[in-house]
DNA sequence: CGGCCAATTAAGTATGACGTTTTCGTCACG
DNA sequence: CGTGACGAAAACGTCATACTTAATTGGCCG
């Protein structure tokens, strides 16, 4: 297995997490804590400690003489980076990877217009390089090297900005361009114009425009709603 | 007391969150759980959950023979509004209200745009209805009734904006809203034009024109901004 | 001097007993 | 027949204790 190396707390909740998110239990379901001492064969302190993850996760609500209760979806905490995964792998897939990208064409711009004028001179020679990295590598298929340049370019910008909760949607970013990589037919290399989007954007944060950097941003966000209206539902 | 109602989990983790995202406790800081246990005069169960919901938002790590050791800043989940709330509350309330700022210029006029294509008519006439409130209470000293339109108006464009990762940011956009009434004189009334600009707001949304939209709460943000910029250091 | 093994430490898990709150059913009374 | 109060049951909440597991430390031996 490759579900060793955590506590068994840890396994009931990548158990019942994924399984809450999906839908598998609706909105009201009761889980009885014996219910789930049984089914996942560990004591009530284990299952314990997994539904106060959930509840703490907005998943579920814990009452008493009832049970614990899913919550409706409304509630989540979708910034949770483990609901926002959970989510990621289940069924309504899309509809994440939509509303994430949403998000995305929020944020980024106006955290790239914050690098500019944020940026160290150790940061922006990284945003080149990895800009530079994904023009060596949008040809010819070697999706999986861009994917990384292309990724390590947005944290960048989102580090950059010096905002902290941009920074921290780094991981959310990440996902979506993973995301994107997987859906793609793998034989059908980058947008060249997408390229050449992020080497500009790099000028402009080097340069510290801030206006251009977020316009330009603006642009590659853009076209990354455009891909998901071609291949997402 | 005022402090019944909760479990004990539930209060020792009002204890300790606060006081970790204060920096109290220095970053590599180790807490035994034996420790815990004795200063909260609660069993070794009420800890350990206590302990573990602090682990998912990411403030802590648990780790054997080693013990419960506070997390560097920039892993919390700051996206947690428990956290978002004890650090409103907290030393760094200045810092954390422009993130949230910021957060916020960045979503809103995007959430706005989203609003004016999706909005239902039974939203438009709440949003017309609040702005038409925010006119009525922005002059006399009136500021906590402006207030409760001023939110219920973010609210409902979040909402409408038919994006679940939007729309769960109207408790942010409360709080800094809130926030900054709490902070500014009791004796000025809001700025003219911002409540100007939010009946525009409204009005476009309800004609469906999303660039208008967008730009008109752009100027919003901007003007919170500025704001930041005169009161915050 | 270096690597390996054992002792120690603190978290992880299991279990049984008891407390607490909420809900529901029953019974008596108007 | 309806209503209110009382009581029992159900499920979570808390406590105490014993035992297990993993990681670190330190000492012993090569």
């Amino acid at each position: 297995m490759e579900n060793e190396g955590k506590g068994l707390h840890a396994r009931v909740l990548e158990s019942l997490g994924p399984a809450i998110t999906a839908g598998d239990y609706p909105p009201g379901t009761v889980l009885r804590t014996d219910e789930l001492e049984e089914r996942f064969d560990v004591s009530r302190t284990v299952i314990r400690e997994a539904v106060r993850v959930l509840e703490s996760m907005q998943l579920v609500a814990s009452r008493r003489r009832v049970g614990v209760t899913v919550r409706p979806t409304e509630e989540w905490n979708v910034y949770d980076p483990r609901v926002i995964g959970w989510r990621l792998a289940g069924r309504d897939r899309p509809r994440q990877l939509r509303s994430l990208t949403v998000l995305r064409s929020a944020v980024e711009p106006v955290a790239a217009g914050l690098a500019a004028q944020h940026a160290t001179p150790a940061q922006c020679a990284e945003l080149t390089e990895h800009a530079m990295g994904m023009v060596a590598t949008s040809r010819g298929q070697q999706l999986d090297a861009y994917l990384v340049h292309d990724v390590a370019f947005h944290r960048i910008v989102l580090t950059a900005s010096g905002n902290e909760m941009f920074a921290r949607l780094g991981d959310v970013v990440a996902a979506v361009l993973t995301g994107r990589t997987q859906h793609h037919v793998m034989f059908t290399d980058p947008d060249p114009a997408a390229v050449t989007l992020h080497v500009q954007v790099a000028e402009a944060v080097r340069t510290g425009d801030a206006a251009r950097a977020e316009s330009l941003t603006r642009e590659i966000t853009a076209g990354a709603m455009a891909e998901l209206d071609v291949l997402a539902p």
